[in-house]
DNA sequence: TAGCCCCTTGACAACGTTGTCTGCCCCTCC
DNA sequence: GGAGGGGCAGACAACGTTGTCAAGGGGCTA
């Protein structure tokens, strides 16, 4: 900026006026202010900027795995509500490790971010704490924050959709229904087990329930397993997406009731379609950014819990009937 | 960090020793500091840090879009080299729009990124010199510069991969091979269109393509208009994923051989499995960050011009007869 | 013509770090 | 006992911006 100034026989200040759109510089003045900027290639420096002022215009966002397309949409909407708002979003994958979530976080500290989204891995977020005194907001999605601290969250209802999903294969005559999902110790796992087992009442058999990180292999030996029972499950409510098409695939083509929590691409295409219990990412990812904007503007309100519904989509796969009634 | 210094009765620089693990301070005093440090929740404000240093230790990424999954699985590799080398990432999706595109590029730019990776939107990238100039490494992923620019560019074997898809269909008995692809005007489309021009040869027919950005409306009145030609495809080449889960869809069912571009997760689940010419997002993200990387470390070396292979996997729908042979 | 105000411009400090240089103290070696 | 050196700590300037304040000049009004 001096190098413009200078070569453009200004003080440093009227380059500084020109930049920022500032009222009260000639035009002609401005012209060749903005004459020199393009002959010298000149782009603000953001950090000294940054600096001076105080706010960055950032906003951090940590998610679980951007290859992940649940994550992908939520990413794209916030970022979408980011820019809607002239701010650059920063944004890294925590891949399911509380470390990787707090460096994360601290990195976007550093960064000075205005604010925060974060899809926590672990939970314990105390170290939050020293960021949030100092007023910046933070919101949490997907998954609720550590004990004692009271932040603004958007959740889905985990627990009313598995309940749907379960009713759902109810209502077709199925009385052995088995869920497959993740780890319980992650919060939507557990949700959704809990609220399986809550329409399930007496129906509920814990020789029916999987839960682990999903891989094919464990899949299949889990489904083997609970197959090869007396009292077989006749249809499988599965956990979430991925845990839905690794379910499919280690199926290989065994015909059985299934209705999975999250949609996903081709569940249409598949035969039969695949019903499931659709979150939307995108909405989340909404909602959890314009919270955010909201609190930037000031908004001093007790801290909102916000739980988005699901949507049953119907397709096939959850309505098969038990094979003792074909 | 003037207060941690206050705090704990040091000079400022003893604490900016301790943060960054200088040598050269007494352990008792750096335990005070860190102390005064855990104690007033002190980050290291990294702008002024940057300000200071000149590195930013931070990595630019343009991409087309985070939620296509050839990208978000591009995004990740490099964020994972990225991090390797201890920087951070910065991305933002383009939505294939040339203004957006240069936006970032210049918001990144401003941020001091130490080097860029750029999925191209557009097809002038003469506002980049500056930043060239300047020594700030640029790799281009994907889709290569515009005109009389001369950088690294990692890019597929596009022309290769589509004359391997058509070869793989007329060695399967097909004579009447369509292409679907998108708009011309993006370089893989085009790419890829000559890969099957050029394969095709004398059986090449201009009927028998339609190029332009999908939807379930357009693709299905290309296709209904090829099928009902007299002399209608017997096999269908799609120019991308994106394009061939939707020409599935438009398909509905009908059973025509398809052999498409980009691998997708559940392809192996469809009847008939659809076979592809795979590429390997992961690969070229890792290529190309490394390849950046390798500048900062202060390669000099002439522009590279890397180009990635693709891999045939058959599943089912590319070796389909032609119905005359069934 | 004096006084006032507005328009335009510039000088300067401050934001929070870090690199350089200097200073002090204590230990060791001659 | 003095010189020299190493370990430790601090003072200060500089990075590139922007907010504050002040100043110069020209036009308008009384």
């Amino acid at each position: 900026m001096k190098d413009v100034a200078s070569a453009a026989g200004v003080a440093l200040k009227t380059v500084s006026r020109v930049v920022n759109g500032e009222p009260g510089v000639h035009p002609a003045t401005a012209e060749r202010v903005r004459v020199a900027i393009d002959r010298l290639g000149y782009s603000r420096n953001e950090s000294a900027r940054v600096l001076r002022r105080g706010r960055t215009a950032t906003i951090g966002l940590v998610i679980e795995d951007v290859a992940d397309p649940f994550y992908a949409g939520l990413s794209r909407a916030v970022e979408a509500v980011v820019i809607d708002h002239g701010c650059l979003l920063l944004s890294g994958s925590s891949g399911e490790e509380p470390g990787r979530e707090r460096e994360l976080v601290e990195t976007f500290c550093a960064r000075r971010v205005d604010g925060l989204i974060v899809v926590p891995a672990g939970d314990d977020h105390t170290y939050l704490r020293p960021e949030l005194e100092t007023g910046t907001p933070v919101v949490f999605a997907d998954r609720p924050p550590g004990a004692g601290l009271d932040v603004d969250t958007v959740l889905t209802d985990n627990r009313g959709g598995a309940g749907q999903a379960v009713r759902h294969l109810l209502t077709h005559g199925h009385r052995r229904i088995a869920f497959l999902g993740d780890d319980p110790a992650i919060f939507t796992a557990s949700e959704r087990l809990r609220g399986y087992r809550d329409e399930l009442g007496g129906l509920y058999d814990q020789r029916l329930v999987a839960m682990r990180t999903p891989s094919l292999a464990t899949v299949r030996a889990d489904l083997d397993r609970m197959l090869a029972l007396d009292d077989p499950p006749t249809a499988l409510f599965t956990g979430n997406g991925r845990y839905t098409v690794t379910t499919l695939r280690a199926l290989s083509g065994r015909r059985v009731a299934l209705v999975g929590f999250d949609d996903f691409e081709l569940a249409d295409l598949l035969a039969p379609g695949v019903s499931v219990v659709a979150q939307d990412p995108s909405w989340m990812g909404r909602v959890a950014a314009e919270l955010l904007f909201r609190r930037l503007r000031g908004d001093t309100g007790p801290s909102e819990h916000i739980e988005l519904p699901v949507r049953l989509i119907t397709r096939g796969s959850g309505e098969l009937p038990p094979p003792e009634l074909c």
